[in-house]
DNA sequence: CCAATAACTAAGCAGTTGCTTAGATTTAAC
DNA sequence: GTTAAATCTAAGCAACTGCTTAGTTATTGG
């Protein structure tokens, strides 16, 4: 009995991603999202609550969208090796050209402050705490090293991967994928 | 013939140096400002022209205060081990009490965007270039590696210390030094 | 074709941002 | 003591923030 909507949710929402991953949480307004997503804030409010839905949609797209890199870890049996392929996979991830954005979800993090926005944050480490089991996981299948050494390692990697989502903005893709190789060796 | 200043300017910065190492620069408002330094916002204009005036300054006497450690790493002679010392040195410092600040350097460079910023941008960027230029100078030191090699060694080094300031949130110190063992062993 | 319902547009809300300005107050040379 | 100059306070500026609301337009079952 009424209007159908002239936009569709899913669609919109590929665009703020986007956005946000290129601008960060914070300096994406609500007048930037209208345009990028090309509805009306009505729209906006009515489909997501508020900024922080819209948000919190965009991550749970970006996770969708970053499944064929982790599947490829979380089914890998070739211990550190697969999780060099993930570091070297997730750069390809996050280039769109010649430009590399970094991690969405890292980027949030080091943006926004834990007590002002509580709900994102919970999130964003759950998402990243999911990353390091699965270093964990392909650390042990490797069958030589013991569990302190494993969990010193992940920590280890998951600083590497932190630092490669800065870096990316700095360094150029013969740098990055050195880096990554410096990484690897002797582990 | 006039008026003497009721506040002395070094001591002012100190005090919003510290707001925007705790908060970040967007996120420090010139009203924060304005409480953390104990003036009013015409003296902080009088003085420091804008906010971005203020931060400058603040990212001055940043330097000054880590001057300590990198006048370290300059006169060390130990090769890597000197740059070891200095990821140590600076844990250290960027520590107020048991909560880790990662470096306000690198914490602003994650969070401004470039073409809103050029002018602070350039200033935080500078002080990245002089670091990496350290890590040069002393693994040149070590005299056992070519060219090549130790240009790859500093970005993989800077990597990890830019992963440092994000991991310092995240990690506790036990974890953090244990990241910064296994980093140097792949040297 | 009409009435009910949802989606649309656009104006506007209060609160915050960086920054400025008008006017009062303090200082110090004459 | 008067006067000129610099510093102070506090109010206010336009532009922006996330979000809401009043009113119009489109859709669809009866």
């Amino acid at each position: 009995m009424a209007r159908k909507k002239q936009y569709n949710e899913t669609e919109v929402i590929e665009k703020a991603m986007r956005l946000f991953w290129r601008n960060g949480y914070e300096s994406t307004s609500v007048r930037m999202l209208e345009k990028e997503m090309g509805i009306n804030q009505f729209s906006i409010y009515a489909s997501f609550k508020n900024k922080e839905g819209v948000f919190l949609e965009s991550i749970k797209l970006y996770n969708t969208r970053i499944k064929a890199i982790t599947d490829t870890l979380e089914k890998s049996n070739n211990g550190v090796v697969g999780i060099k392929d993930y570091f070297l996979d997730f750069l390809d991830f996050s280039r769109e050209g010649a430009i590399f954005k970094g991690c969405l979800v890292t980027n949030t993090v080091n943006e926004i402050k834990e007590d002002a926005n509580p709900v994102i944050m919970a999130a964003l480490k759950r998402f990243s705490l999911n990353i390091r089991v699965l270093f964990v996981r392909n650390l042990k299948q490797d069958d030589q090293r013991g569990v302190e050494e494993i969990e010193a390692q992940a920590d280890y990697l998951m600083n590497a991967l932190l630092g490669l989502s800065i870096s990316s903005k700095v360094f150029n893709e013969a740098q990055l994928k050195s880096i990554i190789k410096i990484t690897f060796l002797h582990l």
